[in-house]
RNA sequence: GCCGGAGUGGCGGAAUGGCAGACGCGGCGGACUCAAAAUCCGUUGAUGGCAACAUCGUGUGGGUUCAACUCCCACCUCCGGCACCA
């Protein structure tokens, strides 16, 4: 009754089955330890490709061996599906955002049924759907009542492409937007914020516990939350003649040790006081054109990497609070208006670019912390005890910036300077006891702009009243329906469309305006796995306690692009909705997983590139068990990968191969007696040949699971293919009356199990029909190998002569050291003889290591 | 510039400090076949040798060790992130 493989005719045989019976629907039960098993959601751009094949598989090999490892696990898939993308192509394409996404969803998803995924299919999350977002409109007033919403006037990053603002976390690299690559303009608009930054410390500080993310991860959320200890110090603004006024500057630095080596201050282009200083006075025309420059060329200049450091004065002064100094208020374009507070005390024997532009404009360099080494130190030593102003000018031709002694610093002088130095909080303790300063902690992160110019997106509850001014939607009167009545293809957005934003406030009834920009869609994906918990509710958006249930995600796989993004946004959801009460944990992701790409050539696949592999085209020719089975196959998952078609064919053999062995045992099983009395027992006497199948058939299972469970599918799928091989092997040297039925029977069943989360259909198939079992391979429990039987009971050690291999033993496994001594130096007696034995190392059932002279 | 990650056969890739190259792709040789496909067997790091074998070999140069792809120091190349953050 042998037949053939084919998978055009099994796989979709099985995916209705599969479907029909609901097998992979996520059940809450108590008595088994729960697995919550996540993808990162696709975005419906069409055809999947390759890149979301190997993304998807990862999650459903996952997935698939938690089951069988007796977990109870969810594994849902939705579709973030708001954004710039289904606004292009309805343009482009004259049609409505809705339907180019919706079709593309069922593109989707029809491709990911084909291609087996596991999914409870009953929990599918759209986020353009109003069951959907009107629960992030409910977040986003829930977030309004704790003040983490605010409408701010800032400078903003504009896409000019995209026609949108866009968060500081979704500007690339050399200033351009992570979507289209435009370079992003500074513009100064009244937007929404996010308040995340009153998360920034719980933020850093969390990233301790999450040991199941990579390294990379967490350092680049590190940096990008910037976390920075110094002080604030108040400088007083007086004129060229020293006569203070009641207005104070509050720099930010993470030096106070160097405040004595002040010999300039510094204001950002931006700055509200340049002007108020500047206009109707001499130095207004100077100081305009760095003004100028800066907010011009800046993007240009950062492009190539170096800045060149312009400045102008201002012809005011500040007084140095710690000494009362009179020093001169310059601008210049390397202060940054939105890091500390846009203005800097300059400290040029310190600070790199304050010493490049000391140098520039010819103002003075006094050195204030010195290496001990520093030829300044050696040429002149009572300089090591000067408390006042003596040298004003460096001989170095760079700042120092390193740790140090301070030194003409008055009374601090002699005290260790640097970073976080006792120098530095013995000068913050004085600033602090006159007034004039006090430690502080700088961030670099910055409040989330979630406001969007855009049409196809999650409306913002908001009206604003001319009267009552902001006005929340009430909760009652949610969603906030994004309407489908509007031509887009024409651009328009939800300002070009009066029976949205005409309105009644909610609170004094008048003519109101309803908000038109709609939310970031970061703010879809930084919940949707919450939602996956109680996909349903119509009440709320997820019950406290199926979100306890089964959050956090205890395996979370998507790409390295979101390590910001994505993975901040949503760690801080979660966070501000434990603190409403929602939730009970303090991070979402638990282990996370960063898949490399799936490149072309060497490229990125992408649609915009066109360089797109999709599973389509080899699905007809293969299958896609061949698919899913080669592209883990081809690299450990977190590494990128370059598509190559020429080993598809060998994955293919292999699974054909498995087919064959599977199907000849079941037609030969009967004539095999049985020998040993149960599988996986040891039995003495077993057949040498038989012993050594017992022996690889465990340690494959060993090899395999310890693999599968570390996610290096590779290697697993490796130790499956020697599993099969050993079986081959067996096979090939045993005549069928000699041999072992239990022995072989578990082996054959162990792979089938074993490969039935990589390969879904195939194995479904050798289980349920070639095999004749009842109930489907996905509901087996996983195999379980005998530790005793992975060792053998000899060993076979190299003996090695000085780092050569010269010969070989075989001794009983874990033997007595004295016997393996002896044993290796009778094998390599003819190497060693007439030399001194200076060293003979056994390691136990390893090698023997033997050192002469 | 700073912070990560990676450099191993023709290719993808394996190796708790313990025989480098598992597993596969490709190549070569053979069996089966009228022939081909499929399948099966053998072989396949480099150099030298008829051969057993020898020497070399994990980006480069040092070091630690009986033993280094693995640990330490210095450097080179590539990839990614951040970048005038005071």
């Amino acid at each position: 009754m042998a037949h053939e493989y084919n998978p055009a005719e099994i796989e979709p045989k099985w995916q209705s089955v599969w479907e029909s019976d609901a097998v992979d629907a996520a059940v809450e039960d108590p008595a088994r330890p729960k697995r919550y098993i996540l993808e990162m959601f696709p975005y419906p751009s069409g055809n999947p490709h390759m890149g979301h094949v190997r993304n998807y598989s990862i999650g459903d090999v996952v997935a698939r061996a938690s089951r069988m490892r007796g977990y109870s696990v969810l594994h849902p898939i939705g579709w973030d599906a708001f954004g710039m993308p289904a606004e292009n192509a309805a343009i482009k394409q004259n049609t409505h955002p809705a339907k180019w996404t919706y079709e593309n969803i069922a593109t989707q998803e029809a491709a990911f049924k084909r291609l087996g995924f596991s999914y409870d299919w009953q929990r599918k999350v759209v986020t353009c759907d109003p069951e959907f977002y009107r629960w992030g409109q409910w977040i986003f007033l829930k977030m309004f009542e704790r003040g983490l919403v605010e409408r701010k006037m800032n400078p903003v990053n504009w896409c000019p492409t995209c026609r949108t603002v866009l968060a500081n976390e979704q500007v690339e690299g050399e200033g351009v937007c992570w979507r289209c690559s435009t370079r992003v303009e500074k513009r100064e608009l009244d937007q929404w914020y996010f308040k995340i930054t009153d998360y920034a410390q719980e933020l850093l500080d969390d990233l301790d516990q999450l040991d199941g993310w990579p390294e990379r991860v967490r350092t680049m959320q590190a940096n990008w939350i910037g976390r920075s200890e110094g002080a604030e110090v108040d400088f007083t603004v007086c004129d060229a003649d020293g006569n203070t006024t009641d207005e104070t500057i509050t720099v930010y630095t993470t030096r106070p040790d160097t405040l004595f080596g002040c010999s300039f201050f510094l204001l950002a282009p931006e700055h509200p006081l340049v002007s108020q200083f500047v206009d109707g006075t001499e130095y207004a025309d100077a100081v305009a054109a760095v003004v100028e420059r800066a907010t011009h060329e800046t993007a240009v200049e950062r492009e190539s990497g170096i800045a060149e450091k312009i400045g102008a004065f201002t012809g005011r002064y500040v007084v140095n609070p710690i000494n009362q100094q009179r020093v001169p208020v310059w601008v210049a374009n390397y202060v940054l208006m939105d890091y500390g507070t846009g203005a800097v005390m300059a400290v040029p024997s310190g600070d790199e670019r304050d010493f490049a532009f000391a140098r520039a404009y010819g103002l003075p360099i006094p050195p204030v912390v010195v290496a001990a080494d520093d030829p300044l130190l050696a040429s002149d030593p009572t300089l090591a005890q000067e408390t006042d102003l003596r040298v004003t000018d460096v001989p170095w031709d760079a700042a120092y910036a390193g740790p140090g002694t301070m030194i003409q610093s008055g009374p601090f002088t002699g005290l260790s300077g640097g970073k976080g130095s006792a120098g530095a909080d013995a000068v913050i303790r004085a600033l602090a006891a006159a007034g004039t300063g006090r430690a502080t902690v700088n961030f670099r992160l910055r409040d989330w702009l979630i406001s969007r110019q855009r049409y196809w997106g999650n409306p913002i509850p908001v009206i604003h009243c001319p009267k009552c001014g902001i006005v929340p939607v009430p909760a009652d009167q949610l969603p906030v329906i994004l309407p489908l009545d509007l031509d887009i293809t024409t651009g328009a957005t939800l300002a070009e469309h009066p029976e949205f934003y005409e309105v009644a406030c909610p609170v004094c009834g008048a003519d109101a305006r309803r908000e038109t920009d709609t939310m970031d869609t970061f703010t879809c994906s930084s919940w949707y796995f919450l939602r996956y918990t109680d996909a349903a509710n119509d009440t709320a958006p997820f019950a406290a306690d199926k979100a306890a249930y089964w959050m956090p995600v205890d395996q979370y796989i998507g790409g390295i692009e979101h390590a910001i993004l994505h993975l901040l946004y949503s760690r801080f959801f979660t966070k501000v909705l434990r603190d409403i009460g929602l939730l009970s944990i303090d991070e979402p992701f638990t282990r996370l997983l960063t898949q490399g790409m799936v490149k072309l050539d060497g490229a990125v696949m992408s649609k915009s590139k066109g360089n797109i592999v999709a599973p389509e085209e080899v699905i007809p020719r293969y299958g896609a068990d061949t698919v899913r089975a080669y592209i883990m196959f081809m690299a450990p998952p977190d590494k990128d990968l370059d598509w190559s078609p020429e080993g598809v064919d060998g994955m293919y053999r292999y699974l054909n191969r498995v087919w064959r062995l599977v199907d000849e045992y079941a037609d030969e099983r009967d004539g095999y007696p049985q020998v040993s009395d149960q599988a996986g027992e040891y039995v003495p006497d077993l057949s040498a040949q038989t012993k050594n199948l017992a022996h690889l058939v465990h340690k494959s299972v060993k090899k395999a699971t310890d693999d599968i469970d570390r996610m290096q599918f590779n290697t697993a799928i490796a130790a499956l293919m020697e599993l099969t091989n050993a079986l081959y092997d067996y096979k090939t040297a045993v005549p069928v009356g000699d041999r072992d039925r239990a022995v072989f029977q578990f082996g054959i069943e162990s792979l089938v199990k074993m490969l039935a989360p990589i390969a879904p259909h195939i194995t479904e198939e050798l289980w349920q029909v070639v095999l004749g079992n009842t109930g489907s391979i996905h509901a087996q429990e996983w195999p379980r190998y005998d530790a005793a039987l992975c060792v053998r009971d000899e060993v076979e050690l190299p003996v090695q002569v000085n780092g050569k291999v010269r010969g070989r033993i075989t001794v009983a496994r874990d033997a007595d050291e004295a016997v393996v001594r002896q044993a290796a130096l009778d094998a390599v007696q003819a190497q060693i003889a007439g030399k001194d034995v200076a060293k003979l190392i056994v390691v136990p059932n390893r090698i023997v290591t033997i050192v002469v002279k």
